[in-house]
DNA sequence: CGCGATTTTGATAATGTTCAACAGTAGTGG
DNA sequence: CCACTACTGTTGAACATTATCAAAATCGCG
């Protein structure tokens, strides 16, 4: 091997300033152009020529897919700082939609292919996605509802769940309250359950003590440990 | 909009050429290490420190993750021109696995970052994996076991099953033989099925005329289109 | 307060899993 | 060449989980 992690990681931080003030610099060209959305606007559709980039600035909106007779599947749930809209093929191949109230910056593709600065800004925007999507295809191939569920819950704990989790603060009470940018149905289609087992779910981890619903789109995770525990990955 | 699709479709290709060329030229220098594995050999782990990039030339390979009590997602399947390797975090998210005998390129991390043309390729094939990952979270969390099955066998089918599909050539039997490179096991923990399910639909599509099977591992289509109707897709 | 929409709960059904037994296949060695 | 063995795949029966269908409860909002 070439070089040790220590080494990768140092010779990273600086490229990753790098393009980061490279994309601030862009944004705030006159380039950039800003978009504000209601809550469930889409924004393009599966099948439109896929000419932007877009980057939430505030607020969240999901990625779905269709198939033929209605089934829908939403691939991605973006918040700030999340890129979308890439594509290969020429057009877009999922709708995007927003969940909240957002703002999206968009971004001309042309502007992107000439500038090497914000290539590699969405470079590791898409390798980021890439490592998001191999987590929930475990949780959608290999994951119980409950484990879905708890995992979907963590996923709004900052710095919690992941690789790398700080764990709880010594001697206090590791109780977090969370506020879901989703409806039940939403929720349902990104984690290949129904609108139905989703709410049984959230009821019986209730039962159990481990969350309380202040409101349908605000849960207090009694212990974020404990619901860690629940969710397969731990 | 800015410009319509045909332009962005003019303007994308002469940059493919470009970098394909760049990356012909990459592969071809005395920097990228060619490696031969057997079937069934592990290239690296998942939390390895992420030091290289790969690219298969011959052969299949899988990704796949683990969760703690063994269940297992196999979350890309990889053939010929496929990379895989990229990592986010400095280590990889997947564990690295041939699945038939297989050649692969090696490709120092540092190369790539110091060469915008294989840069620009490597973005390609990351777009190209995260598109075909949200297919198949669309497999993973709505189709059913038929469903899952049938799409993965027309996976194997060049041309079919995709957008663009050329459809049956006019007047002529649409039979095709496909070679899986993959067990029932390896199979069944990509569709996210056990290997029970799998095996019983392979016997359920027999019965029902869609394929026969040579051997486990060949499978003749009887007709592609019956077949992809069996999809979910179309 | 009352209406419409969303969510929750209940009863039943379907799909896929689990566990167990059996069959086919390939490889080995007498 | 055939028997033996180990492995992979197939089939069956019972079971579990989640989906479906239907109804009740709750929420948001004018």
């Amino acid at each position: 091997m070439a070089y040790t992690q220590a080494r990768f990681d140092v010779s990273a931080a600086p490229l990753a300033t790098r393009t980061e003030s490279a994309w601030a610099d862009y944004l705030r060209s006159s380039k950039a152009r800003r978009l504000s959305l209601e809550a469930h606007e889409a924004l393009f559709f599966e099948g439109d020529p896929a000419e932007r980039v877009f980057e939430v600035a505030e607020g969240s909106a999901m990625l779905y897919k269709l198939l033929p007779d209605g089934r829908r599947q939403v691939v991605e749930v973006l918040g700030p700082g999340d890129m979308f809209g890439f594509d290969v093929v020429g057009v877009y191949d999922c709708t995007a939609e927003s969940l909240t109230p957002c703002i999206v910056h968009a971004i001309e593709r042309r502007d992107i292919e000439t500038a090497p600065a914000l290539q590699e800004h969405l470079t590791r925007c898409v390798l980021a996605k890439l490592h998001a999507m191999h987590d929930h295809a475990v949780l959608l191939g290999r994951k119980s509802a409950f484990e879905r569920v708890a995992s979907f819950l963590i996923r709004f704990v900052p710095q919690r769940g992941v690789l790398g989790c700080v764990g709880p603060t010594a001697g206090e009470e590791d109780t977090r309250t969370v506020e879901l940018p989703m409806t039940r149905q939403e929720i349902a289609d990104y984690l290949g359950l129904t609108i139905e087992t989703v709410s049984r779910v959230f009821s019986d981890m209730r039962r159990r003590g481990l969350i309380s619903l202040e409101k349908h789109d605000r849960v207090m995770i009694r212990d974020v440990c404990s619901l860690c525990r629940c969710s397969g990955t731990h």
